[in-house]
DNA sequence: CGACCGACTTAGTATCCCTCTA
DNA sequence: TAGAGGGATACTAAGTCGGTCG
C-alpha cells in the first residue's frame, strides 16, 4: 500500500548530476543513492501492524494537522496583547538571564574544600552519615563565608536567592491562594513533623531553581561518584545445551559461544532473518572463533542455535516462576546497587544518576534499515572507561586488577563516566537523572529560549516571507526551509554519513524524492506532499497547502534535479542556525519545535477545556491537547500488540455498565412508583438510594467511555515524548491549578520529579 | 569553509512490575 | 492468588548543535 506515494524504484546512475546549481554538494551526490525507502516503508508498516490503516491514519493526521494549523494561524498573527509582557520579562531576567555578578576570582580549591565529603561526613546527626542534609549545607556555607578569599560565597548566594524567592512569591500573591497551594502547604507541614524522614525528603526537594546558576561555563564545583556498574561476566552454557553445525553438535570456545548466545536470544525476532543483520553478525562472530572453528563453520545457514534459544527461554520462564523470597532477594540486591552506584554528590547535593550501568555486550540493533545491524557491540572493560570527577573527591575504584583508561577533572562537562562505543565510534556517557539540578536548569532554560522566540516570532516570520522573494537562491532556500521548520515542526536535518546509518532526513537534508508538488489537489491549491523517513526511521507523511510563493520556489528548487539530489542544495543546518542566531540570541532550528509545541498546547488547552466538565473529561481534553502536539511533532508509536484485545475488553465493560445502568434506572422508576403509592419514609429513602445508584453508574459509564475514546485516539500516537521534551511543564501545571486538577493526574512520579521546578513555580495564570 | 568530534537532547521499544480482576 | 493488562521504567539509538582543526 505504501507504494502509492510515487517514488521511483528505478536505479539511479551514480554521479549523474542535474543543474550546476548544487555543485558544492557534488561529493555527496557522487555516492550511489539506493532507493531503499520503498522497502523501508513496507517494513515500517509491518512493524506497525497497520497496513490497512496507515494511509487512513496519515490522512486523518493530515486533517488534524490542518485543523491544528488553523488554530495556529491565530498565533501566526500573534494577536496576544502581552499584558504581562513586562512582568514576564522581569521574572525571566531575575530567574535566568541576569545572574548576579559572580566574579572570576573564585578558586576551585577553596570552593571544593568547602564541599569536601570529609566535612560532610563529619556531621554526626546526619542520617546516613555521608550525604549532607540541607540544614547542614547552610552551616557549611556559613562557615565558608568566613573565608574572605572567595567571592563565590554560598551564603551570599543563599541570601540573594532567598530574597529573590520571596520577591517572586510576592508577585504571585495577589492571586488568591488556590486549593493546590493549600494542599501543598499542608503536605509540607505534615512532612516537617515527620522528623528524620522529613530531612531526607527536604534533601530531595532541594529547590535549585531558587539558587544562582554558574555563569562561567562550569557545570559544578564538586563531583564524587562510585563509577559505573559493569555488565556481569559471561557465564558459559551448561554442557547439555548444545550448538549444532550442519546437524552435528559442536562445542564453541567461550568468546564465540557468547556471541552465539546473543544471536540465539534474538532468534524469535525478525531481525535475525534480515540479510544485513546476518551478514554483519556472521562477520563479527567469526572474529571470535578459533581457527578450527573458523574452518568448520563456513555457512551461517547451517548453524542451529535453537537449543540455546530454548535454554534461555526456559531460564526466563524459571525466573518468572521464582518464589516470592527469591524475587525479593533480587530486588533487594538491585536496591543495594542503586543505593551504592545510583547516586553521586554534586555541589553539596546527593543527586540521582541516569544510567549508571554500562551497556552490556550484544548485537547492535539499529532502527530502520541500518547498515550496521547485527554487528557485535563489544563488552566494555574498565580500561575503556574515562572517569570524570573532582580532584579532591574520593575517586571511584576500578574493579580489582584493572585500571581506568583515564581519570579527569573537567567541570565544564556534566558527565561522570564515558566510553567509546565500537559500532559508530561515538562516545557514550553516564549522566545525571532528569530530576537533577544540572538537567533541570537546562530544561528550564530551553523553555525560556522558546518563550523569547514567542516574542519575536512575528518579526522572524515576516522576514522569511520577504526572503522568499530574494534574488539569492541561498536566501530563498533558507527562507523556505525555515518556513517548513516553523509550520511543520520539522527537525533541522543534519547531513549524515552515508552507509554509516539508516537513510533518514530532516528539513535541510530533504531530497527531491521526498516531496511532490500538486498545483491543484481536490479543492486546494499549491499542495506539497511530504513523504520521508525522519529520526528513528519514522515515516513523515503529510500533504499541506502552502502559499503560492513557497510553491513557486519549490518548483524552482526542483528544476534540473534528480530524485536523489538535495532539495535545498545551498543550505545546511550550520548555515541555517547561523542565520537564526542573528535573528535572536540562542535561536536554533530546534527552538521552533519547542516553541510551536508549547504554544500549541497552551492554545489547545484554552480551546478544549470546558469549565463545566468533570475532571475525567477535562483530562481527556488535556490529552487531546497533548495529542495535537504529538501529531504536530510526528511522535508515533507501534500500536500496542494487545491493542485490539484491550479495546474489546473495554467495550465489554462499557456494554455491561450500560446494562447495569438501564437496570438501575428501572429500579429507580419502580421505587418512585412505590413511593407515589405509599408516601412513606421508607420508600422515599429507597428512591434516594436508587437515584444515587443511577448517578454513580452514569459516572462510571462516562469514565469508561472517556477512557475508550482516549485510548482509541492514542492508538499510534505517543504522548510521552512531547510531554517530556517539548511542552513547557508550567503550562500544564498552570492548567491543573486553574481547574483544580491534581497534578498527579497529568504527571506521574518520575515526571513530577523532573518537573519539580515547574510545579513549584508556576501559578494558574502562567502564560507561556 | 567543511569534516569531524564531543556533549547533550530527543526518541521509540523492551522489559519490569504493580494493580486490578476473576 | 494468579495472571492479565497496562503504566512506569530501563535502555540505548539517533538526533542537534557548537567547537576545533586543517
Amino acid at each position: 500500500m505504501s507504494g502509492d506515494h510515487g517514488r521511483g524504484d528505478s536505479q539511479v546512475n551514480s554521479g549523474s548530476k542535474g543543474s550546476e546549481s548544487h555543485k558544492h554538494k557534488d561529493k555527496h551526490k557522487e555516492k550511489e543513492h539506493k532507493h531503499k525507502n520503498h522497502k523501508k516503508d513496507k517494513e515500517r508498516e509491518k512493524l506497525k501492524h497497520c497496513n490497512s490503516e496507515h494511509k487512513e491514519y496519515s490522512e486523518k493526521k493530515h486533517k488534524d494537522k490542518q485543523k491544528l494549523r488553523h488554530s495556529d494561524g491565530s498565533s501566526d498573527k500573534h494577536r496576544e496583547k502581552h499584558k504581562d509582557k513586562d512582568k514576564e520579562k522581569r521574572k525571566e531576567d531575575k530567574s535566568l538571564s541576569s545572574h548576579s555578578n559572580r566574579t572570576k576570582k573564585e578558586k576551585e580549591n577553596g570552593y571544593v574544600r568547602e564541599r569536601s565529603p570529609a566535612a560532610i561526613k563529619s556531621e554526626p546527626e546526619d542520617d546516613n552519615g555521608f550525604y549532607p542534609s540541607p540544614k547542614h549545607n547552610k552551616a557549611t556555607k556559613r562557615e565558608m563565608d568566613d573565608d574572605e578569599e572567595f567571592e563565590y560565597k554560598p551564603k551570599k548566594v543563599k541570601v540573594e536567592h532567598d530574597k529573590k524567592a520571596k520577591k517572586r512569591k510576592h508577585e504571585y500573591e495577589d492571586d488568591e491562594e488556590d486549593e493546590y497551594t493549600k494542599h501543598k502547604k499542608k503536605t509540607k507541614d505534615k512532612k516537617a513533623t515527620e522528623g528524620k524522614k522529613a530531612k531526607k525528603e527536604d534533601e530531595e526537594k532541594w529547590k535549585w531553581w531558587e539558587e544562582e546558576r554558574y555563569t562561567d561555563g562550569s557545570k559544578w564545583r564538586f563531583l564524587e561518584h562510585k563509577g559505573p556498574v559493569f555488565a556481569p561476566p559471561y557465564e558459559p552454557l551448561p554442557d547439555k545445551v548444545k550448538f549444532y553445525y550442519d546437524r552435528k553438535a559442536m562445542k564453541l570456545c567461550a568468546p564465540a559461544e557468547e556471541v552465539a548466545t546473543f544471536f540465539a536470544k534474538m532468534l524469535d525476532h525478525e531481525y535475525t532473518t534480515k540479510d544485513i543483520f546476518r551478514k554483519n553478525f556472521y562477520k563479527d562472530w567469526r572474529k571470535e572463533m578459533t581457527s578450527e572453528e573458523k574452518s568448520v563453520i563456513t555457512d551461517l545457514n547451517k548453524c542451529d542455535f535453537r537449543e540455546m534459544s530454548e535454554y534461555f527461554k526456559a531460564q526466563s520462564e524459571a525466573r518468572k516462576q521464582m518464589s516470592k523470597e527469591e524475587k525479593q532477594k533480587i530486588k533487594e540486591e538491585n536496591e543495594r546497587i542503586l543505593q551504592e552506584y545510583g547516586f553521586c554528590i554534586m555541589d553539596n547535593h546527593k543527586e540521582r544518576i541516569g544510567n549508571f550501568r554500562i551497556e552490556p555486550p550484544g548485537l547492535f540493533r539499529g532502527r530502520g534499515d541500518h547498515p550496521k545491524m547485527g554487528m557485535l557491540k563489544r563488552r566494555i572493560r574498565p580500561e575503556d572507561i574515562i572517569i570524570n570527577c573532582s580532584k579532591d573527591s574520593k575517586q571511584p575504584k576500578p574493579p580489582p586488577g584493572t585500571k581506568w583508561k583515564e581519570v579527569r577533572h573537567d567541570n565544564k562537562v556534566t558527565w561522570l563516566v564515558s566510553w567509546t562505543e565500537n559500532i559508530q565510534g561515538s562516545i557514550k556517557y553516564i549522566m545525571l537523572n532528569p530530576s537533577s539540578r544540572i538537567k533541570g536548569e537546562k530544561d528550564w532554560q530551553k523553555y525560556e529560549t522558546a518563550r523569547r522566540l514567542k516574542k519575536c516570532v512575528d518579526r522572524i516570520r515576516s522576514q522569511y516571507r520577504d526572503d522568499w522573494k530574494s534574488k539569492e537562491m541561498r536566501i530563498r532556500q533558507r527562507a523556505v526551509a525555515l518556513y517548513f521548520i516553523d509550520k511543520l515542526a520539522l527537525r533541522a536535518g543534519n547531513e549524515k554519513e552515508e552507509g554509516e546509518t539508516a537513510d533518514t532526513v530532516g528539513c535541510c537534508s530533504l531530497r527531491v524524492e521526498h516531496i511532490k508538488l500538486y498545483p491543484k489537489m481536490d479543492e486546494q491549491e499549491y499542495v506539497v506532499e511530504f513523504d520521508f523517513l525522519g529520526k528513528d526511521s519514522i515515516r513523515y507523511y503529510n500533504k499541506i497547502p502552502v502559499e503560492k510563493r513557497v510553491f513557486k520556489n519549490l518548483q524552482l528548487f526542483l528544476e534540473n534535479k534528480q530524485p536523489e539530489d538535495d532539495l535545498f542544495d545551498r543550505l545546511n543546518t550550520s548555515i541555517l542556525n547561523k542565520h537564526l542566531q542573528e535573528l535572536m540570541d540562542g535561536l536554533t532550528a530546534k527552538v521552533f519545535r519547542t516553541y510551536n509545541a508549547s504554544i500549541t498546547l497552551q492554545q489547545q488547552l484554552k480551546e478544549l477545556t470546558c469549565p463545566e466538565d468533570s475532571i475525567p473529561a477535562k483530562i481527556l481534553s488535556y490529552n487531546r491537547a497533548n495529542r495535537a502536539v504529538a501529531i504536530l511533532c510526528n511522535h508515533q508509536r507501534a500500536p500496542p500488540k494487545t491493542f485490539e484485545k484491550s479495546m474489546q475488553n473495554l467495550q465489554t465493560k462499557i456494554d455491561e455498565k450500560q446494562k447495569q445502568l438501564s437496570a438501575a434506572r428501572k429500579q429507580l422508576k419502580a421505587a418512585k412508583a412505590d413511593h407515589k403509592a405509599s408516601h412513606d419514609e421508607k420508600s422515599k429513602k429507597a428512591v434516594d438510594v436508587k437515584r444515587k445508584a443511577v448517578q454513580r453508574i452514569e459516572e462510571q459509564l462516562m469514565k469508561l467511555q472517556v477512557q475508550a475514546t482516549d485510548r482509541e485516539e492514542n492508538k499510534q500516537i505517543a504522548l510521552g515524548t512531547s510531554k517530556l521534551n517539548y511542552l513547557d511543564p508550567r503550562i500544564s501545571v498552570a492548567w491543573c491549578k486553574k481547574w483544580a486538577i491534581p497534578v498527579e493526574k497529568i504527571y506521574n512520579k518520575t515526571q513530577r520529579e523532573k518537573f519539580a521546578w515547574a510545579i513549584d513555580m508556576a501559578e494558574k495564570d502562567y502564560e507561556f
